[in-house]
DNA sequence: TAAACATATGAACATATTTTCATATATAAT
DNA sequence: ATTATATATGAAAATATGTTCATATGTTTA
C-alpha cells in the first residue's frame, strides 16, 4: 500500500512523459501535427512564429520522449505524432483544465 | 485549421495542468492520496521522506492547480484528490510511459 | 496565557529549462 | 565543386523551478 520501487519508477517515467508535454509550445506542436498530419520543421516554425532553432530544440524534447517520429524527404524533415494515445492524454488535459 | 486564440488559451491551461503533474514528488503525492484517501501533511512528508516545508511547497502547487483540496481537522490539514479525472490522466500517463 | 504542534510562506540558494546565437551537418541545385 | 536550403546542435545568457532555512500563522494542550 506504500510506494514500491516499481511504482516509484513508473511514476518517474510518467513524470518525464508529462514534463515533455507540459509546455505550451510543445502542446501546440503536437496539436498542429494531430490536426494537420505531418509537418516540416520550417512549416511548424512559421505557424508558431518561432525561430527554427528554438523549434528544433523543442522537437528534440518531443522526439526523446518518443512523442513524435520523423522521416526525411529530400532536405526536409517531417514530424508526426507517434500515436493517438498521446493525443488522447492531451485532449483529456485540455478538457479537464477548461471545465 | 490554425491555432485560434481560443485554442491557444485552452492549450496554455492544459500545459499548466500538465506542469503541475509533471514532477515525481507531486505524482507520488497524488498517487498516495488516490490509493489511501485523504492524508495529513506530516503523514505525506513521512511517507515520502521529505521535509515538511518542501512538501508544503509542492502541495501549494497542486492546490493552485486545483488538483487537490483540503480541509482542516484540529491542527492537521488533510489533502485529498479533487476528482477522479485527475487520477485518470495520471493512470494514462503511467500506462503510456511504461508500455 | 504559555508552550507545543501542524502547516504555510518568504527569501536565498541550487538546479533545471528555454531561448538565442553561431555554427555544423546533410541534401539539393547550379 | 560551389552555393543554397533545411535542420540540428553546443554554449552562453535569461528565466523558471525546487529545496532549504528561518519564521509566521493557526490550533490545541497544560
Amino acid at each position: 500500500m506504500n510506494i514500491t520501487p516499481t511504482t516509484h519508477e513508473k511514476l518517474a517515467a510518467a513524470a518525464e512523459l508529462l514534463a515533455a508535454l507540459a509546455y505550451p509550445v510543445r502542446l501546440k506542436i503536437i496539436w498542429l501535427l494531430a490536426e494537420q498530419g505531418q509537418q516540416s520543421v520550417n512549416h511548424l516554425a512559421e505557424q508558431l512564429a518561432m525561430d527554427q532553432s528554438a523549434i528544433s530544440h523543442q522537437l528534440r524534447i518531443l522526439r526523446q520522449a518518443k512523442l513524435v517520429i520523423t522521416h526525411r524527404d529530400g532536405r526536409q524533415i517531417f514530424y508526426q505524432v507517434t500515436d493517438q494515445h498521446v493525443v488522447h492524454i492531451i485532449r483529456d488535459a485540455v478538457l479537464h483544465a477548461n471545465e
